[in-house]
DNA sequence: ATATGGTGTGAGAGCGCTCCCAGGAGAATA
DNA sequence: TATTCTCCTGGGAGCGCTCTCACACCATAT
């Protein structure tokens, strides 16, 4: 019968003990070279592993790191955010030679079983929770269960939750004030969800630079769910009040509020200039190309890891929000080049 | 100083053992009703939850599931297929009570660290490979290490490993055969990478339905990568063999290949029809409505979890393979309504 | 010669749980 | 009352690791 290939096994083949393999395989340099050399010898030689959970269990950390999803992200996948995000997230993680683990969320939020799973010790050390509506109970179980976590998006008390987000805001009114500089009048909007964060600011850093161009949203708002199809629905409510211009609050509801701009016999950017928010599309997938506040959303997502890393390890410990700024692309869609001479 | 909060701690305030509790909170019969509530009311009170990495060293089962993705996956992410699956496997994974490791690989495959990570004892009970290139060395490095796994698409040797897949020939066959039926002659191929299972298999079902119909193909390939982009830029050498219909390999490659027709001043479906594989784009998303045949993403994911979860507790010994039937969803984009009377 | 200090190594305890076995309490049977 | 059986409960061992402490060893300083 073999036995287990554990520390005691490995130090009783390399002729030592227990204690100096672990130094070894951590890297500790309290070890002679010779007796080190050895050591490896026989790890590489017999494919030994260390034994993830039983190493938790005495250290008090897991290495691993939960990604908490809300339910809603069913449609969400379809938008590259996600994707990116997620990717962004799982690079990072890995860099810092951790592990990932994924939560993605039920329907009924409140008493989901999942969530005792997220809060469980021994199975996380920290956790990313994105795209969080506004006031989500999940912020308060993690609270309550000491479970360090970092929220990305804006949260509703900055100062109680550690956080990292985009400049939606600001983002959105440079958009507001760059299409009122091409000389658009009648700008409607194409709103992300009200009850996240990003919905929300996006929607009155718009209407803000409106204000401040001396504009005003006259009711020309629609609601979208990100999604192309609302963004496409949106569109045709809107073009009922013939707005010349549009801002959608992400990619994909912009290309469906084109499509909608087009099948109702108008052109885009002539008839009705589009700027949207995300700046995730490939440029030339779209025509005309679209002009896009672009956020950096892989910066986002290893910046919330490094951050999470430091809150777990108690480098930082009061509360702080990370925001990075974003950019207006312009591209065609916009209608810039039709102002310039 | 509290003192941590574990099974003994429990067993003191609820005046009984380690040994009751772990009883009471692993749901054994064998505690009496008085007894089972005093405790159940302890827990309750105190927030107890166990602690996940203990009970994995003591049980030798850690309760998680690791999913294994490519790099490549970067562009895949922005595929829609994607989403859906990790959707469908993190759902069934939720359902039996596990939970959800995420691997996503870095660029040189064959000593990536992550992969140790993934073999290391103790992380993860099983794993779930996709996306799998021909030939993977994560195979191996999962056999070597006895690890449980389970192959979504079609392995090299389906009688040495697990797997669940998708008629991919059939599928692609049948696509064939339904343009033959309306009329097509000079039919053309956008494939999906050559270096996957599923590109191989709907490459090959393609053909051969052409052939099947007494028709061939000519020369008129173009290998795509899944992305829009890709698709668009394979349809432009095509048309330069003036095609009357395409079959694209994947449903973003088709949507891409539309432009192009259009863009090449030709309609679709009157002067080139196209039929994609997928089935996953929203009907009125695209214009005209693809034709396509469809995979049941989610039922994969779940089937998958399911399979693995008896290879773990060794209710299944013998690999098998589970293939799941696609199906032709006749929309506007294939012209058969043209042919219709 | 003794004191001092760094370096390499081993042993013990303990993390919180599960699993197994021993055994008491009470009911059923003799 | 003695015996057997079932039901419930407690305690010990052990999972594989980390962490702290002790200590032997050798080099250098006093």
């Amino acid at each position: 019968m073999a036995r287990s290939l554990n520390l005691e096994e490995i130090g009783r083949r390399a002729g030592v003990s227990r204690s100096t393999v672990s130094r070894v395989v951590n890297g500790d340099s309290n070890v002679s070279p010779k007796t080190k050399k050895r050591v490896e010898a026989v790890i590489a030689e017999t494919g030994y592993r260390p034994h993830a959970a039983a190493r938790s269990l005495a250290s008090n950390s897991t290495g691993v790191l939960g990604l908490v999803i809300p339910s809603a992200v069913e449609t969400l996948f379809v938008d590259p955010y996600f994707g990116r995000l997620i990717y962004g997230i799982s690079g990072a993680t890995n860099k810092v030679d951790m592990t990932l683990t994924l939560f993605i969320l039920g329907d009924q939020l409140d008493e989901d079983p999942i969530i005792s799973r997220v809060v469980a010790p021994g199975l996380v050390d920290g956790v990313i929770v994105t795209a969080t509506t506004m006031e989500d109970p999940l912020i308060d179980h993690l609270r309550g269960a000491n479970m360090p976590f970092v929220v990305i998006g804006r949260p509703d008390d900055p100062r109680a939750v550690f956080s990292v987000d985009v400049d939606n805001r600001g983002g959105a009114r440079s958009a507001a004030l760059h299409l009122a500089k091409l000389d658009r009048q009648r700008m409607a909007l194409i709103s992300a969800p009200s009850n996240t964060s990003a919905g929300v600011d996006r929607s009155e850093g718009f209407i803000d630079g409106l204000t401040a161009a001396g504009l005003s949203i006259d009711g020309r708002i629609q609601e979208g769910d990100w999604t192309e199809d609302s963004g496409r629905r949106a569109m045709e409510n809107l073009l009922a009040d013939s707005p010349d211009a549009v801002f959608a609050a992400s990619d994909r509801m912009a290309i469906g509020a084109i499509n909608a701009i087009r099948g109702a016999g108008l052109r885009c950017p002539e008839d009705v200039a589009v700027v949207s928010f995300d700046g995730l599309i490939p440029p030339d997938q779209t025509v005309p190309r679209l002009t896009s506040v672009a956020q950096p959303v892989r910066e986002v997502g290893e910046r919330t890891v490094l951050l999470l890393k430091s809150v777990i390890e108690g480098t930082v410990t009061t509360p702080e929000s990370v925001i990075y700024p974003t950019e207006l692309v312009v591209r065609e869609s916009c209608g810039s080049e039709l102002a310039a001479p």
